[in-house]
Order: C-alpha cells, then sequence, then structure tokens
RNA sequence: GGCGGAGUAGCUCAGUUGGUCAGAGCGCACGGCUCAUAUUCGUGAUGUCGGGGGUUCAAAUCCCUCCUCCGCUACCA
C-alpha cells in the first residue's frame, strides 16, 4: 500500500497561524500513522505564491516580488520541524518544475478542447481574488464592498475559460460510486448539492497582473489561481512525466482541506484532472477552524493565535495531542486556556505520563531496575491482554477513516483500565507476599505501556521517542504489524522523568 | 427561499436496524490506597433525551408540527 497526503499550499501573504499548524499537523500524523502501518507514504505541503495581492504587497514593502515570496516562503518552511513535522517534500508554486508542470497541464486541456477565450467582466475584489454579483456587496460610504468587507472595482478583461460546465454529470457519476472520497459526509452531501445545482465555466486566467505562471502561446495572460496551486499536487509527483516512479506509485493521493476550499478541492480540481485525463484524487478530507476562547479569529479583533507562543507555553506534543484529542476531526473547535490544562492533565498526565512513572519507578526500586517474561498468565492478564488487541483493533478502524479522536479515545479507554488492573494487582502489596507475581504484574504493565505507546506515537512522536528509551527501545523497531505479539524476555529501564508536567489551572 | 445537519447530566459528547439506551469522559461529593507527576482506584448525585402531538405492546430512536442553532446554496430588494 502507498499513501500520498497534502496539505494545501499556504499562500504567503500571511504570517503562519494556528489554521496552517493544525492542517500540517493533521497530515503529519495521519502519514506517521501510515508510516508505522508499513505503508510507503510521501506527505507534501508548501506555498502558494503567485498573484495580485502578493505583488502589490512586494510593491508596498518596496520589495522585489521574488525576494519577498523568498522571505514569505521560508517562514512556512521554518514551521513543519517546530511542529514535529516531517515532510517529503516542499513545494513552491514559483518553481521551474511547477511552472513546467502547470503550462503542461494547460496544453494538455487547451488540446482536449476544455478551454476556450472570452470576456469576463464583473465586480473584482482584489484583497479576495474573487469576482461578487452586484447582489452581494454592500452599499458604504466609500463606494461598494464585498461580504468579506473588502473594496471592489468593475473590472473588464478578455479571459481564458475552462469547460467546468461540461463535467457536471462525470463529477456526479464519480462521487456517487465513490461516497467516502469526500469527508466527513456531510461535506460529500454539500458538495454533490452544489454540482447538482449547475457548474458554470470557470475563468481561469487574468491579465491585470503579471505575477503568475504565463498562459503558454500568450502575451499577456496568466494562470489565475486555481490552475496553478492544484497543479502543485502532481507537480510535486513529476507531472508531467506521468511515468514517472514517483507519480505511478502516489497518484491519485489525500487532500486534506479547511472547509472554506473544498469546493475547489471537490469540483474544479477533478475536473481539471479528468479532463486531462488524469485520476481525481483518492480522498479530500475537509477540516473545521478553531476559535479562540470562544471567539472567532479574526486579524481585526487581533485574536489570532500564533503556534511559536503557544507551543513556547504548553509544549509541542501537548499542543499535537489538544488539537485531536478534543475535537472530533472535521468539526469546528474550541481553543482555550482551560480546555488544553484540563486534557492535557486528565489525558497525558494523569493517565498515561502517572501511569509509565508509577510502574517504571517501582520496578528500578523493588525489581533491580528490570523485568522478564512470565513463565504463566493469570486469567485477569489475559483479560488485559485481550482488551489491548481490541483496543488496537478500533484505533485503526478509526485512524483509517481520520476519526482521529475517537482512536485516542479508544487509547484513553484502555488506559483506565490498565491503571485499574495495577490497584487490582497491587504490586506494592504483592512485594510482601509474591515477589514473582509481583514481577510478573509489573512486566505485563510496562509491555502493555509500550504498546501503548506505540500507538500514541503518530500524535506525540517526541514524548513517544523519550518514553521508549526508559526501556531501552525504539520507534525504529516497532509498528503496527509487531506490536501485537511484542513480547521480549527481559525489558531493563532506566530511571524515568516525568513526560508531562501538570500544566497548573 | 431551497437543501442538509444539530438540539441527551454543570461542560464536551456516545447512543447502529425502535425493546437493560438513559450512557461515557471531564468536573463535583464521599470513601479507599500510598507504587506514582497532590497522582490512582471505588462509590454517588443531577437529566420530563428542545416543545407539542401521533404511530406502537414498546421511542432519545419512526411520523407530523413548532422553536432554536449551524453549514451549504439561491434570490428579491
Amino acid at each position: 500500500m502507498t499513501y500520498f497526503i497534502t496539505t494545501p499550499i499556504y499562500y504567503v501573504n500571511d504570517a503562519p497561524h494556528i489554521g496552517h499548524a493544525y492542517t500540517t499537523i493533521a497530515c503529519d500524523i495521519l502519514s506517521r500513522y501510515n508510516k508505522l502501518k508499513g505503508d510507503k507514504t510521501f506527505f507534501l505541503t508548501g506555498t502558494d505564491e503567485h498573484g495580485q495581492k502578493v505583488e502589490k504587497a512586494a510593491l508596498s514593502k518596496k520589495k522585489d516580488t521574488q525576494n519577498f515570496v523568498d522571505e514569505m516562503s521560508q517562514n512556512f518552511r521554518d514551521l513543519i520541524p517546530f511542529l514535529g513535522c516531517q515532510i517529503d517534500d516542499f513545494i513552491r508554486t514559483t518553481e521551474e518544475r511547477h511552472k513546467i508542470a502547470t503550462q503542461f497541464l494547460w496544453n494538455k486541456l487547451k488540446d482536449n478542447d476544455q478551454i476556450y477565450l472570452s470576456n469576463y467582466e464583473g465586480w473584482y475584489s482584489i484583497r479576495d481574488e474573487a469576482f461578487y454579483l452586484e447582489s452581494e456587496l454592500t452599499k458604504t460610504e466609500n463606494g461598494l464592498i464585498a461580504p468579506s468587507g473588502a473594496p471592489v472595482e468593475w473590472v473588464k478583461e478578455q479571459s481564458y475559460f475552462f469547460k467546468l460546465s461540461q463535467w457536471e454529470d462525470k463529477l456526479l457519476e464519480y462521487y456517487e460510486k465513490n461516497p467516502d472520497s469526500i469527508l466527513p459526509r456531510s461535506r460529500y452531501n454539500e458538495v454533490l448539492s452544489f454540482i447538482r445545482g449547475g457548474l458554470k465555466d470557470l475563468s481561469i486566467s487574468r491579465t491585470t497582473f503579471k505575477w503568475g505562471v504565463q498562459v503558454p502561446d500568450t502575451e499577456n495572460h496568466v494562470m489565475y489561481v486555481w490552475i496553478d496551486a492544484l497543479c502543485n499536487y502532481i507537480t510535486a509527483l513529476n507531472y508531467p512525466n506521468t511515468d514517472h516512479d514517483s507519480f505511478k506509485t502516489f497518484w491519485p493521493g489525500i487532500h486534506v482541506v479547511g472547509k472554506d476550499i473544498l469546493r475547489f478541492h471537490a469540483v474544479y480540481w477533478p475536473a481539471f484532472l479528468m479532463a486531462a485525463g488524469l485520476e481525481p484524487p483518492k480522498q479530500i478530507f475537509a477540516h473545521g477552524w478553531w476559535t479562540n476562547e470562544g471567539q472567532k479569529i479574526s486579524k481585526s479583533v487581533g485574536n489570532i493565535i500564533n503556534p511559536y507562543e503557544i507551543i513556547d507555553t504548553y509544549g509541542l506534543d501537548q499542543i499535537r495531542f489538544f488539537l485531536f484529542r478534543e475535537v472530533p476531526f472535521g468539526n469546528d473547535g474550541d481553543f482555550s486556556k482551560d480546555a488544553i490544562a484540563q486534557r492535557v492533565n486528565a489525558d497525558l498526565s494523569n493517565n498515561y505520563g502517572n501511569l509509565i512513572q508509577r510502574i517504571s519507578s517501582f520496578i528500578i526500586k523493588n525489581s533491580d531496575s528490570a523485568v522478564s517474561k512470565p513463565q504463566n498468565y493469570k486469567e485477569i492478564d489475559h483479560q488485559l491482554l485481550k482488551s489491548f488487541d481490541e483496543t488496537l483493533v478500533n484505533y485503526i478502524k478509526n485512524m483509517n477513516s481520520f476519526q482521529i479522536d475517537k482512536a485516542l479515545k479508544n487509547i484513553f479507554d484502555y488506559l483506565s483500565e490498565v491503571n485499574a488492573y495495577v490497584d487490582s494487582q497491587a504490586p506494592w502489596s504483592l512485594k510482601k507476599t509474591d515477589d514473582q507475581r509481583m514481577k510478573d504484574v509489573l512486566y505485563l504493565v510496562t509491555l502493555i505501556t509500550i504498546k501503548i505507546s506505540v500507538i500514541l506515537y503518530p500524535v506525540i512522536p517526541s514524548s513517544i521517542d523519550k518514553a521508549l528509551k526508559i526501556y531501552n527501545l525504539s520507534i525504529d523497531n516497532l509498528n503496527l504489524n509487531n506490536i501485537e505479539h511484542f513480547s521480549p524476555d527481559l525489558i531493563n529501564l532506566n530511571i524515568p522523568k516525568p513526560l508531562f508536567p501538570r500544566i497548573d489551572l
């Protein structure tokens, strides 16, 4: 099995914020999970660097446009390791390879009679890079403004159009056959109802600015955002060389996107691909938005969440965990200090971290820092092992369907069971009555803790690296295929330090 | 306006095809343990399952209606 997962390419006009971090971490979790399953994975992210907004921003800062996007793109690249993410490629739309790919895609569409020249006129917002109907606009003292509050101007220009209207039936047919190709299901329904409402041809070029990929065989047209931006996903797989190993191995892929850009990914992009004779994406997952302490996040309110600040405050894995444990993936969520502290303390510090701490400290003090495989397990021990196997099955089922929160819930429900097992067996009492049984119990709990750590790895990788070091183990030798029967003869322990200090409320 | 989703304990939410489905976690109260990051374990309380009506031997679960919230989409002015 192979697994190709992508974030959208981020528009370099903004500084990276929690939304970018959220999408990137989501893909990292899924990518690591699939690696753990043994799949060959490819995790792609990058930056979208063209368009009028960028051109103007550079101008207003009196910077050369290329230098400007170089700097802005670097901000996004720098964020990745800070988020604990491991990517396989970072693509920029200003790269030569991307120009080659998009121009080839354009020509392919043109050869297939999917593109024609016409005129576009209407109310245009530079800030939003979008046309609006007059009915959508509001009159103010400064003239008409878009729903976003951005000013608009009347623009008339020649434009190339893509024959999107011809793809209505093909798209519907494809989606009806592949109901899991857009998730969550509510988003799938929205997309289908949008397509059923009828599709209009799509304007795909502009003459009002220069900062973009030139339309082949024209003087003054550059490609408008969608062909340019969406094509990145296949550029990175060496398109137009569809015989290339990475293209053959990894396409079609999985796109994780914010709900605001679902339509472009689920309608325009598959239509472009089919029109060019390529397969549509395998899956598109639309996630939700975060609010900040119950409030909508916006520049004007000034409550933008800076990923560097929250990670410095709470810790990397604490944030990664919170984002995906607290809220069903796909739903909107609220980012609040209380919720983070509560979640991290209850699950990571108390339930998981303290289990490791109490057992490993006990082994070091009372069992010469080592435990060996028991000769026999009791019935209650078998129960605990069986329960792990069930947890693993549910975990895999949920991770496979993007339900990261449920997969994590499975784990923490089980950890409660393990803590209860420890109390019921009370090794501190066995110490006085039955040394061998005490050691067997300690081994079993240690073994279970290791297994749990492995499946927590995709979400909190750096903490799991630390946890496994206590047992002189490494994630490199453990995975979802060998974890079920993992049971070494001897486990030597190192002195543990609390993995997740409690957060003061 | 159309289409879709949601309204269940203080909070966040599970509840497949109608019959242990009235639940979980957190929080709260009480009790126990003392290995552990004042951690853990056990016990307990609170709900007219949005309102009203209906079908049924039986409904949170199906039907009708109303209210509220959200998403997508359309349009008049």
